[in-house]
DNA sequence: TCCCATTCATACCTTTTCGGTATCATGATC
DNA sequence: GATCATGATACCGAAAAGGTATGAATGGGA
């Protein structure tokens, strides 16, 4: 069968048109040479080189063959290289999917620095809502997740990387309204908006934890999944909440926030599933060190 | 050394994604596959398959070197077929260099059977004045060249190809303008253009020859290279003159043609170099028998 | 839970292929 | 006509490929 290195042989012999110079070139003696081309020429049926006792000429078939064999030579080596540069994660596929507040914090800025580093990488970005990223990951619709801070999940690991403080969100009527700061304290026996346990457990526990370092029980009105449902009920004047300080950013028309004395922080964290293996996914997290709270 | 074998084996493998099955198709047992695939990721320093007991899986960098590893499997084939190919003369170039008249004759014929054989074979064709043809073809700037046969040349190879009768060309107010016919014995005394011995030697030949079959020697009073300017110097009143039947098709105004009685013929032939062994000539040869005069 | 079947890897042997050395055949050059 | 350069051939040892036998790991069924 023939094969490349009998590509490689012809090639560089029709460079030189000389057996024993391209012997040379190729880091061997003349009569290998010779028998791998007359070798080729067998198995192709073709005769490639015209050979008198002074010089050795391309035929038209090995003109031809020349062109093509240069080709799939380029061709062999960068298939190499790109296994070598997929294996290194530098090029391939990263599929992301994150819920809105990482766009608000920590999505744009690792977004920059991984193209950055890797711009012939396919990243994929796409945004969630946050009760389906998780099993999204988990059946690989998406190499990584950000999102807040899940509980340990079977087969998806986890890693802090961004703590977001939470502020006071209230209807701009709200006796509170005109303040600038509040605490715990202030808090008491307000009628509370929360996210819902299941879908981000954490940010539910920082709540319950800041009342409950005011020597209080949280008064819970109402449970809703997006923290921009809760604002919305907020403006509404169904209660108040404790929300991530990204949350001012967006123009909310009846809504005032106030900081928090010793406010707690709510932790983003990048989701993946457990033995996913691409290399681009490696990379993603090697750039990306876990903060601690 | 990688080579073309690995390949093969990688993309069949990654095509059942079943080492024993892999093993089948490419008429081998498996030890021998397994070793050849751990044997190209060593080699490339990438590892290609993930293994378990159940199931080979690609990993990223093997899906990428799969495409890969398809385009250059298809081009390696591809130049081989196209070595192939280019041997039998069905691709690569094929030039011929030709006179006026073979445009009016031979030519058309010739050059549509071919590329209708041929069709993958940029054929150059070039009209060119005779007298130059044969070093042009002896260069090698033409593999072949249609020329009224010239006798024989050192390195040349000629061909009849086709033979074209005389007819007879008169200024308009000649005695004979008004005959349809004529014979040898109508010549004698006539001043006869005729072609120069060195450019168009059958040509001359011919004429000398019908003349002697009159019985009588020609009285020749001018020469010139080109059949167009002969007929030309007989549009002037100069001479009278034989010519080719296909001048008879370009409108020469104050020129009368006669056919002849026993009208000599001249050949065209086909000529090309010793030794030139472009496959397409090989073919254009083939395709065009000797005719007999 | 234990056993078996499946699947891939490893060990060892045989065959094939490859490259090296020595030498030959051919044709151009002096 | 002797010589030199070039490619082909013959033969040998080394490397690599494939085959058989067998081992290790693991998932599924009794």
């Amino acid at each position: 069968m023939i094969d490349i290195r009998q590509m490689r042989y012809f090639v560089t012999l029709a460079e030189t048109l000389h057996f024993g110079r391209a012997a040379e070139r190729l880091h061997l003696t003349q009569p290998p040479l010779s028998r791998q081309i007359s070798g080729l020429e067998k198995e192709l049926g073709v005769k490639l080189m015209d050979r008198s006792s002074r010089h050795a000429t391309l035929t038209r078939a090995g003109q031809s063959f020349l062109e093509d064999a240069r080709a799939v030579l380029a061709a062999f080596d960068q298939a190499c290289n790109n296994a070598k540069r997929a294996d290194r994660g530098e090029t391939g596929e990263l599929s992301i999917g994150f819920m809105m507040h990482a766009a608000h914090t920590v999505l744009p800025s690792l977004a920059r620095r991984y193209l950055a580093a890797y711009p012939d990488v396919d990243v994929k970005l796409r945004e969630v809502v946050p009760n389906v990223l998780i099993e999204d990951v988990l059946a690989a619709r998406f190499d990584a997740g950000i999102m807040f801070s899940p509980g340990p999940v079977r087969g998806l690991e986890t890693r802090p990387i961004f703590h977001e403080k939470l502020c006071l969100a209230v209807h701009c009527g709200h006796p509170l309204a005109t303040r600038k700061i509040a605490s715990a304290h202030d808090l008491e026996d307000q009628p509370l908006i929360v996210t819902s346990a299941d879908s981000a457990p954490t940010a539910r526990k920082a709540v319950e934890e800041y009342c409950r370092s005011g020597g209080y029980a949280p008064s819970i009105r109402l449970e809703a999944q997006l923290q921009n449902t809760i604002v919305n009920l907020v403006a509404e004047n169904l209660g108040v909440a404790l929300v991530p300080d990204s949350m001012r950013k967006l123009a909310f028309s009846g809504v005032s926030f106030l900081s928090l004395k010793n406010a707690p922080a709510i932790a983003h964290a990048l989701v993946w599933r457990t033995g996913n293996l691409n290399p681009a996914l490696r990379n993603l997290l090697a750039m990306t060190p876990a903060v601690k709270a």
